[in-house]
DNA sequence: AATATTGGTATTTTT
DNA sequence: TACCAATATT
């Protein structure tokens, strides 16, 4: 059927042409859209699926990927709404349920899940998060006694990232040592070990790490039957921030559709940001031609977000870049003011310098909510923060530290994925160690007691009680067997988990009331999912990713300012943006400015962020920049100069002040004299 | 064997 | 500064 497709009115050509390519024309040939920012991406990519369904795709049959979970649930509603529009509330009940849109990884663990045993997997296995993987990292490189070596070995997180790094860029550990941790070369041959050591304890312990999660995947597409099986029951796979994807996710896609069938990827080379997890735009540049014919390429270059000054400036940055793909945006939007390069003093002025505007533009009209501060390092927000609270701000944070980070929410979570999968020693290692008594030597006995059990937990009852544990270690059976045997049932059994821990929490922690607070708030969480395992999978693969200030998550209907990371407010757009720390040493981030391609990279993330604002745009330039004290007798603080990514050329897209307002002798850029620690010497010796 | 203390060190961004 | 790891003490 051929509907008159009023509802693609609303999209220009180009828009059109990615939402009409090869709809109804038996199969569909692969797709690359390049899509710059505020370009319409999510819009048309909803579109084209809803197109899709309402010409007869099944959508039970097309698997959205997606970079971030909330991006996976936006674009499910926004294709729903649409397909709704179009075909009426009532007609053939499921269109629109699209129900594989997700991460790679949250996909992965469904699909590893539902083909565990035939690739011999114990469905019951559970996921590790980063920490959890360190913590395990460390247990093995222990057992092979590298902690007490001469000089020291790297640690646990530098030996996960270096492992992680191999795995999603799919290099060999020589190579990934040469490029990005030259200072652990000398220790190739014990990371090795330390690596076999580390895998072969996950298999035991029957566990998945976040990489394992695209990595059995990858491995499961090479069985060619399997592929087959796998691959043919999409008949649409859709991706979104393609450039933001490495190696490994490359493979499990082309492994999908070897032919490129039904493949749309989406994406913009000038907003890669994710190298450091292995993400290359190799991918982006190399999918036209992985196919043949070659895949059709739909290029999305107006912009509708930002006014025309916004955009100019935010091109200027990116114009300066080493290498460009994609040609600059182009807007009809008004032209509005130039975006404000601000001067303040130190960071406590770039605080209520942010407060003294967002309660400005509150008073003329514009919601806290739409006004965002975004920032390179998490750290970096908490003179902010302190300032929001000081005002009675509230906020929301975005980025940085996690709800499940805090220690008893691990604590929680970790004796019920010890219930979930009691091979997990991780888990395991770090509930018995709660109870008073019970030190690493107790732990270790209790949990080589059951490894080699047939049924672990029944033959956890039997274990003794260690020495000075006594009624606590009955306690602890009790909790156990008892959450085991499910008689409580999902959710109530978390009350009986917390019936067990909150004694402990009494005792470890001198600030109980916050953490209850938590732990109310984590069986709440914990109500909203079907069973004990969706729940451990998803909360690791997705973790509620806002913390607020000490009143907790506000209300939905409530007003509150955005705090985010960079890296975090991708994909989004706010009326006002406000960028912190935009100084050498912060933007470019001091510490990952080893070589040009990091920097470059620094660029475009000043580049999102710019990119990320419709009306208003501030860029803060502290000069006095407190430092992390690495320097510990030395300066507390350090002189900053503006980020060389607005060098002096660009100034005239910006508007200078200087705030607070000084007198004409003082005001203006004290850059030039010879700072205490010339941190701009440094950094310019280092470009080109 | 568990816990308290001290001393040294690294220090982003996230699924 | 915070966190981690080796060391001293109960």
């Amino acid at each position: 059927m051929s509907l008159p497709a009023t509802y693609l009115d609303g999209l220009n050509p180009e828009q059109r042409r990615a939402v009409e390519h090869g709809v109804g024309a038996g199969p569909c040939p692969p797709l690359l859209v390049i899509a710059g920012a505020g370009s319409g991406k999510t819009n048309t990519l909803a579109h084209r699926v809803a197109h899709l369904v309402v010409n007869g795709a099944d959508p039970h049959r097309i698997l959205l990927m997606t970079f971030s979970r909330r991006a996976a649930a936006e674009m499910t509603r926004r294709v729903e709404r649409i397909a709704r529009r179009v075909m009426g509330d009532g007609a053939r009940g499921g269109y629109g349920a699209l129900s594989w849109a997700g991460t790679f990884h949250g996909i992965g663990a469904r699909l590893l899940r539902e083909h565990a045993e035939r690739i011999g997997l114990d469905p019951a296995f559970t996921i590790h998060d980063r920490e959890d993987s360190a913590d395990l990292m460390n247990l093995v490189r222990h057992d092979l006694g590298f902690s007490k070596t001469e000089s020291r070995f790297p640690a646990k997180a530098t030996c996960l990232s270096i492992y992680s790094r191999c795995v999603n860029a799919g290099l060999p550990l020589d190579q990934v040592l040469g490029a990005n941790y030259p200072w652990c070369a000398g220790w190739a041959a014990e990371l090795k070990q330390l690596f076999a050591g580390y895998v072969d304890a996950k298999q035991r312990h029957n566990v998945l790490d976040y990489d394992d999660l695209l990595l059995y995947w990858a491995q499961t597409m090479t069985e060619p039957a399997l592929a087959d099986e796998i691959g043919s029951r999409f008949d649409h796979v859709m991706v979104d921030e393609y450039q933001d994807t490495n190696a490994l996710q490359a493979s499990i896609l082309l492994g999908l559709k070897p032919e490129g069938r039904g493949l749309t990827v989406v994406g913009d080379d000038a907003q890669s940001i994710y190298s450091f997890r292995a993400a290359t735009v190799r991918n982006i540049l190399d999918f036209p031609k992985a196919f043949s014919p070659p895949a059709r390429i739909v290029t999305l270059d107006r912009n509708y977000r930002s006014t025309q000054a916004i955009l100019g400036a935010a091109n200027g940055v990116i114009d300066l870049a080493a290498e460009r793909f994609t040609k600059n945006l182009w807007t009809d939007r008004a032209i509005g003011a130039r975006p404000q390069l601000v001067g303040v003093r130190d960071e406590a002025d770039q605080a209520r310098y942010i407060v003294e505007r967002v309660l400005e533009h509150r008073e003329s009209g514009t919601t806290l909510k739409q006004q965002a501060v975004l920032f390179r390092t998490s750290s970096h927000s908490a003179p902010l923060e302190l300032e929001l609270t000081r005002r009675n701000i509230p906020f929301v944070k975005f980025g940085g530290l996690k709800f499940l980070d805090a220690a008893h929410v691990k604590d929680m979570l970790a004796l019920l994925r010890f219930v979930q999968n009691p091979r997990d020693r991780v888990a395991g290692f770090r509930v018995m160690l709660l109870i008073p008594g019970i030190g690493p030597a107790s732990a270790q006995k209790a949990l080589d007691a059951i490894s080699a059990a047939a049924d672990p937990l029944a033959a956890l009852a039997n274990v003794p009680s260690p020495p000075r544990a006594g009624a606590d270690w009955r306690d602890f059976i009790d909790a156990v067997r008892e959450l085991r045997d499910g008689v409580a049932g999902w959710p109530a059994e978390i009350e009986r988990a917390r019936l067990w821990y909150e004694p402990h929490l009494d005792r470890i922690h001198d600030d109980v009331a916050t953490r209850r607070a938590d732990l109310v708030q984590l069986a709440q969480i914990a109500s909203g999912y079907p069973s004990r395992e969706r729940f451990l999978t998803e909360l690791t693969l997705d973790p509620p990713d806002a913390t607020s200030d000490q009143a907790g998550v506000p209300l939905l209907d409530e007003d509150y300012l955005i705090l985010s990371t960079i890296h975090s407010a991708k994909g989004q757009e706010w009326k006002s943006v406000f960028v912190l720390n935009v100084v050498d040493g912060c933007m470019p981030s001091d510490l990952g400015t080893g070589t040009s391609a990091e920097i470059e990279e620094e660029r475009r993330l000043l580049y999102v962020a710019m990119t990320r604002a419709r009306d208003d745009l501030h860029l803060v330039v502290p000069q006095r920049f407190f430092t992390h004290g690495q320097n510990a007798m030395g300066d507390r603080h350090v002189y900053a100069a503006r980020s060389r990514f607005i060098p002096d050329r660009l100034l005239t897209l910006f508007e200078r002040v200087s705030w607070p307002h000084v007198a004409p002798s003082t005001a203006g850029y004290p850059t030039r004299q010879a700072p205490p620690i010339d941190i701009g010497a440094r950094m310019r010796g280092m470009w080109r």
